[in-house]
RNA sequence: GCCCCGGUAGCUCAGCUGGAUAGAGCAACGGAUUUCUAAUCCGUAGGUCACAGGUUCAAAUCCUGUCCGGGGUACCA
């Protein structure tokens, strides 16, 4: 960030000599090793402004007086790009910062801000599938992110312990119970069918015995029980743990959403047709009106929606992210408006969408349907793959990409695996660090200037650009940028440990300074393993 | 119908706040000192960035349209 602004600082400083008002540039990292480590677009953004050629507005700022020279040289180059070289002891300088602040590099102090993330957030109808499972490790890792970047996070669980789909889990639920004691009952419509409510009922059986009748709250209260305790052991069996689960049941005792439609009304927001009432979203820029109370007395889930996010703006977190699947993109801008309507504030609230998962078997893709029973449950995933290969594997791809789940990569325990390939460079660097203080017992003043290859540099480069990559990651919530990053760091690391021996008994000051790269390496490695909710192990 | 996401190497995908010769992993092929852990490294080959227009000094990246794939779309959530 540093090294940032006083790049902009120079160009800064030529405008104002020259007396021109300009702000529309760019400084990017340089694709070529010839074009410096930096490069800037302004002397070509310049052009049309000054009437001059870019080369020569290039060289004429790159002959500028530099107040940085000692952190970086500047050249001019082809069509009128502005090169910027900065300096090896730059680099090695962050190296000392890396080892000095150890776990703590690149996090940010505590900002005194809160934030919460909600997600998965699913009904207790079901154990979960692989599509939760990546909504679940994305909002882990997006409060990792945010903690790490010094927010105090809440991490939310809401559902609807209300409404008809509960309503329908407990009549499948008897219709189960029914078979287990040799009653033939019909399934009730859209009912769930899956072996899980099979064996719950068997269980209601053992407990409570055959008398039970079809309205007695055991099929509800008991199955809800069941599958959220189920739930629960699949996410931490994964490493995740909620602070906070929101009931939808509360909004509706407390009268938030009675109010929310009082309000409505007063506003002239909704209306009421057909025996329902409407939300008047026409007005509010959308095309079609929606419905808020279904005809039968019932809201749809955008009343209780509205009230619950009222809750957790009124609650005064500073950011509040909601992790949603694709299916919720055209309906959370209901919820927004509606907010808005309400005199919310609405602009600290970030939606991250994510698109759906697929399973990859045999190089085939295995088509799943939740409410047929036909879906892979995030704890047949689990007891297959670590919790590391699972983590992984559902943060490879941008959340707005379908991921194919290849399970058959996932379970290779190869070199083909990229989360070994992590795992191993920190591995190697623990091993080599045990046998370095077993050869080598020396202890002297360290001298970084010592490292001078160019593996070396590269390597310090990239170790010191991590806290920079965490303040992207912070504005875009994409764990898969830390993971990226991370392939970097280890593939830079192997490539300079395969060229360089760093354990060198006839140079003693040259080891020492390698050590202290290996050092800082995994101090890198492991800060962001741990981002990711990954293990680092020591040994493979 | 309407909305969202995607179309980049044989496969899976990066790159997309516009920038200099489009990258990585896997697969293919060829190599690496009796290893400081070879779960590694080096090299070769592989591309009309779906297509057509447009904006620009500059387009994989922005705009428009078309085609293909996936998903959503209700008085379900």
């Amino acid at each position: 960030m540093k090294l940032k602004q006083l790049m902009n600082d120079f160009l800064r400083d030529y405008l104002k000599e020259n007396d021109i008002k300009f702000e529309d540039w760019s400084i990017n990292v340089s694709n070529q090793d010839s074009f410096g480590d930096y490069s800037s677009n302004i002397a070509l953004k310049l052009t049309k402004q000054l009437e001059e050629s870019p080369i020569k507005i290039a060289n004429s700022i790159a002959n500028h007086k530099n107040n940085s020279s000692k952190i970086f040289t500047i050249s001019a180059s082809k069509p009128g790009f502005i090169n910027f070289h900065i300096s090896n002891d730059y680099y090695l300088k962050a190296l000392d910062q890396i080892l000095k602040e150890g776990e703590n590099f690149g996090r940010k102090k505590e900002l005194n801000k809160s934030a919460n993330v909600e997600f998965v957030s699913c009904n207790p109808t079901g154990p979960l599938t692989v599509g939760h499972g990546r909504q679940a490790i994305l909002g882990d890792m997006v409060s990792n992110i945010l903690t790490w970047n010094g927010y105090n996070v809440t991490r939310e669980y809401y559902y609807n312990d209300a409404g008809k789909q509960m309503r329908v889990l407990a009549e499948s639920c008897y219709a189960k119970y029914a078979q287990q004691i040799g009653k033939e009952i019909d399934m009730p419509e859209d009912g769930y069918i899956g072996t899980y409510l099979d064996e719950i009922a068997l269980k209601i059986v053992e407990r409570h015995g055959k008398n039970l009748k079809s309205n007695d709250p055991i099929f509800r209260d008991f199955t809800e029980k069941e599958i959220f305790s189920d739930i629960k052991n699949t996410l931490e069996s994964i490493g995740i743990k909620f602070d906070v689960f929101s009931k939808e049941g509360t909004f509706y005792k407390n009268g938030a959403i009675n109010d929310i439609l009082k309000k409505f009304q007063e506003k002239g927001l909704s209306y009421k047709k057909d025996g329902a009432v409407w939300f008047k979203t026409s007005g509010l820029g959308k095309k079609e009106d929606k419905v808020l109370v279904k005809s039968s007395g019932e809201p749809t889930y955008r009343l209780p929606d509205i009230a619950y996010h009222a809750d957790k703006i009124d609650r005064g977190f500073d950011l509040i992210v909601d992790i949603f699947g694709a299916d919720h993109i055209d309906t959370y801008p209901d919820v927004l408006l509606g907010l808005k309507s309400l005199d919310k504030k609405t602009s600290h609230i970030k939606v991250v969408i994510h698109q759906f998962v697929t399973i990859k078997k045999g190089g085939e893709i295995v088509k799943m349907s939740t409410r047929k029973a036909n879906f892979i449950t995030l704890n047949e995933l689990k007891s297959q793959l670590s919790s590391d290969i699972i983590r992984y594997f559902f943060i490879m791809r941008g959340a707005n990409s379908h991921l194919d789940f290849d399970l058959d990569l996932a379970k290779d325990e190869s070199e083909k695996n990229p989360v070994y390939y992590l795992q191993y460079a920190n591995a190697r660097i623990s091993n080599l660090l045990i046998r370095y203080d077993k050869e080598i017992s020396d202890e002297r003043k360290i001298d970084l200037s010592l490292l001078k290859e160019n593996d070396e540099i590269a390597l310090a480069k990239l170790l010191s650009e991590f806290p920079n990559k965490m303040e992207e990651v912070l504005k875009s919530l994409e764990p898969r940028k830390i993971a990226t990053y991370l392939e970097e760091v280890a593939a830079a690391y192997h490539k300079f440990y395969g060229n360089h021996k760093i354990i060198n008994l006839q140079n003693l000051a040259l080891s020492a300074s390698r050590k202290k790269l290996c050092e800082a390496t995994k101090i890198i490695l492991k800060n962001g393993l741990s981002i990711l909710g990954i293990s680092a192990p020591e040994r493979m």
